[in-house]
DNA sequence: CACATGTCAGGATCACTGAAATAT
DNA sequence: CATATTTCAGTGGTCCTGACATGT
């Protein structure tokens, strides 16, 4: 017989409960279960930043990119190959500089990014859905805090 | 001939910066890049987060150990193998339920789990350097609420 | 019988490393 | 020569699924 546990703590023990990279590493997990179920399809994280970055910064060689969006040069390679297979974005060399390919989105990936952001909201707002509209903004504050300047120039 | 790019955006785009889970998932690889630096060693996180809670809630068993911690039952399975060849936890036939293991932390584990306290406070100052002690506090019950209730019961 | 536990095997995604080829 | 860019191969960790034997 196994009677049900006490059960009024299934939080973590206090070494854990607070340790910021221990909440930072489980609410991130709960994010992308979150993402996923609204967005499904693998890779979405890098498809939705490279579509957002493409579109506001305009054309840019891959690195510069995946350097403002802080992903992985290497990983990005795949993302944009399949970005262009499916027409969303274009891979042009750089007539000033042969090591470079300069990134266009194209009108369908900017239809797609504009149609990904609604994805996007819906699991935002469920994310968010126990916090306040100021505790919100106060967590997006904090966590730029964290991250904003990852080196100093 | 490169010129350095005005470089006044390193920041991601609009639609990225306001969004919880990209700042979640960057803050959460940062920490993760810190810890690592900090303690190297491979299954860090597990290990740390089965001794924290053998210690906190005594003997239990596998499968409510790691459901109070929120980590894979199959994952720590590997993990309790090498703390046991280690000699920082013990598996033991629980008398009242012969399909479960009754779980105790060593002294030895627990000398283990209070010198990777150390550790964890480094990598903890250096990921909250920039936050005041107002701002960690804050941070910590907004993580909270995003998890603390993943499933109502 | 349905269910829980410990264990194992495997896949999928992601971050990271290292190295190659090419060009500056 | 040192450095930058693109690309690819591979590793390790986390998460997830399914399965199995054992027991309640």
């Amino acid at each position: 017989m196994h009677e049900p546990p006490p059960n009024q703590d299934v939080l973590p023990p206090e070494r854990l409960r607070w340790l910021t990279s221990w909440l930072l590493h489980h609410a991130s997990s709960h994010a992308n279960r979150l993402v996923a179920a609204h967005a499904g399809r693998p890779g979405f994280r890098m498809r939705y930043a490279l579509l957002a970055g493409l579109d506001q910064y305009g054309s840019l060689s891959q690195a510069e990119l995946c350097r403002r969006l802080g992903v992985d040069r290497g990983d990005a390679v795949s993302a944009l190959n399949d970005m262009e297979r499916d027409g969303l974005a274009r891979r042009l060399p750089d007539p000033a500089d042969a090591r470079r390919n300069v990134v266009e989105i194209t009108p369908a990936g900017a239809e797609a990014l504009f149609e990904l952001d609604a994805v996007v909201n819906a699991a935002q707002d469920e994310l968010l859905q126990r916090l306040t509209k100021e505790e919100r903004g106060q967590l997006n504050v904090l966590l730029h805090k964290l991250i904003e300047p990852p080196e100093a120039r």
